[in-house]
DNA sequence: AGAATAGTTCAGTCTTGCTTCATTAATTTG
DNA sequence: CAAATTAATGAAGCAAGACTGAACTATTCT
């Protein structure tokens, strides 16, 4: 095995498939956009490098000589190759293309992102996207373990090692009484309450706001979905700390007492990851495209 | 169609094909004989080029991100294209390979060169030789005209155009008497000729000596071939003029008078060509192995 | 012969790639 | 936990390479 390669350039390769297609140098060169002054010592590097002549003399032109085919054959398929390669880069630059693995939870997904996701997958139809609703929990391990790619969801109560966390956007929590209350009255006669898990993210902040205001949170039920929560409010079975835009959102929409927190979203990537392609413009698009925020 | 393509260097994709088969940078550099700056330098202007990044974090360590197959796929494929292409460089140069089309005047062939041709095909069996004796003149149109790529001649007497030649080894013509006589005596008494054909170089040579010696030039026979023109002298028929070493070759040679003059060979090739590999490396076997000379 | 054409060579400039040395950051060790 | 080690990157300097415009050579056209 030749044990250095000769350090051919695409660049010179492309000169040679421009002169086997040309009558001329002059045209060559105009085809590659350099001088006939480049082309002439491009070649001549190219013949060095190889080190094999190609040419012969036919009057005052060149002309490639006949048993250079393997030489040319060479050039045509890398230049294809490379061409190939070209689009497929900007396939993935711009997104186009691939796989974008997307974890969202399921406020981001269905009430404030919905609409610009279905249009993001509109415009991009060859991007497979996985997507994989959970909650903020879940994701982030899902994110840390490589299982998807970005995430959206409830900026964590600490940075988390190996994610970064860009902010998207701010939404309020309101508390939602039984009866249907528009004042809650004074905060000794809350509760108790239907919220979501203990470890959920949107917990802890609802449980710091309660706590800060002198509340006792007195759990009586517990789910991750912001449905089930609301059907609990209206069953009279306790009071719930929610997003404004799920618990007032469709036909049987709660009616808030009063705003008590905000959480933030944010957008999650793995911090060593080079930036996914997609994931960049998929946010971008999120951020034009959130519908609540301050 | 991307009107530029990246221009890519074959070192770039061997770096990334070495990244690809190492676990470290430092090892792939050294796999590929640089310091690893220059590779991660190189790396970095390939990602550049390319414009998609290829690289993940790992703690300390960056690894080939999973969806970049399709550019370490494309390296592997051009860089065993590019191994493919030295290798045959390197046939074609050391003549291994291919077709030579060689022309030659008869004593070349048989007296002068013929030990040389036959350990030069022995040395290069992949090479298809295609040797062409005939007379000088014949030899020369077929060089010009393209269908042969070398000729062994005698060296015309004026400059061909077209056609550059390179001295290679002179050699003695002597005149040989019907009587096998050592002493010619007088010039007067001299001929008739038995002498190669108007026109052959030879020919030209020989009248030319006989004529500044003041020996008319009567010819009662004429051949291309040296073997003929000697059994004429041993006929008695005339006197000849021939190189020794085919008067004075094999069993029956003819004792020779007088040393009139001499004539030099030469290789030719066609000017404008590049010369033939495989071409040049016959002429050095032809020179070292060349019999006589001076 | 003179003009036009194809290609090369040359000189100058700018870019690229490599090496060495220094630096940052993660990991291991005492 | 600080110090040492290791992986990779960054900066300065230098040599090689690539491009342009102009001068030059050789060939072809008129």
């Amino acid at each position: 095995m030749p044990q250095s390669l000769p350090d051919l350039s695409i660049r010179q390769l492309e000169y040679l498939v421009a002169v086997a297609d040309s009558d001329t140098f002059a045209l060559a060169a105009e085809q590659v956009g350099v001088s006939p002054s480049a082309l002439s010592q491009g070649l001549a590097e190219l013949e060095r490098r190889v080190g094999v002549s190609l040419f012969d003399r036919e009057g005052r032109r060149r002309v490639l000589r006949s048993d250079t085919e393997p030489v040319l054959d060479h050039a045509r398929q890398v230049v294809a190759l490379t061409a190939d390669l070209a689009g497929w880069a900007r396939r993935t630059r711009s997104g186009d293309h691939g796989r974008l693995r997307l974890g969202m939870i399921d406020a981001s997904a269905v009430q404030h992102h919905g609409e610009a996701l279905r249009q993001f997958r509109a415009e991009h139809p060859e991007l497979r996207i996985h997507l994989r609703v959970g909650p903020s929990g879940d994701l982030l391990r899902a994110l840390v373990d490589g299982s998807i790619d970005v995430a959206v969801c409830v900026e964590p109560a600490e940075p988390l090692r190996g994610v970064t966390t860009e902010a998207l956007m701010t939404e309020d929590l309101a508390i939602y009484a039984p009866d249907g209350r528009r004042r809650p009255g004074p905060s000794a006669g809350w509760g108790p309450w239907v919220l979501f898990p203990r470890g959920a993210h949107t917990r802890t902040v609802t449980e710091t706001a309660l706590r800060r205001r002198g509340v006792p949170v007195e759990v009586v039920a517990e789910s991750h979905q912001p449905e089930v929560l609301c059907e609990m409010v209206r069953l009279g079975l306790g009071w719930s700390v929610l997003p404004v835009a799920q618990a007032e959102w469709g036909e049987q929409a709660l009616v808030r007492c009063e705003i008590l927190a905000r959480r933030r979203l944010v957008t999650a990537r793995r911090s060593g990851a080079a930036p996914h392609p997609a994931g960049v413009l998929l946010e971008q698009a999120l951020r034009a495209g959130s519908t609540a925020g301050s």
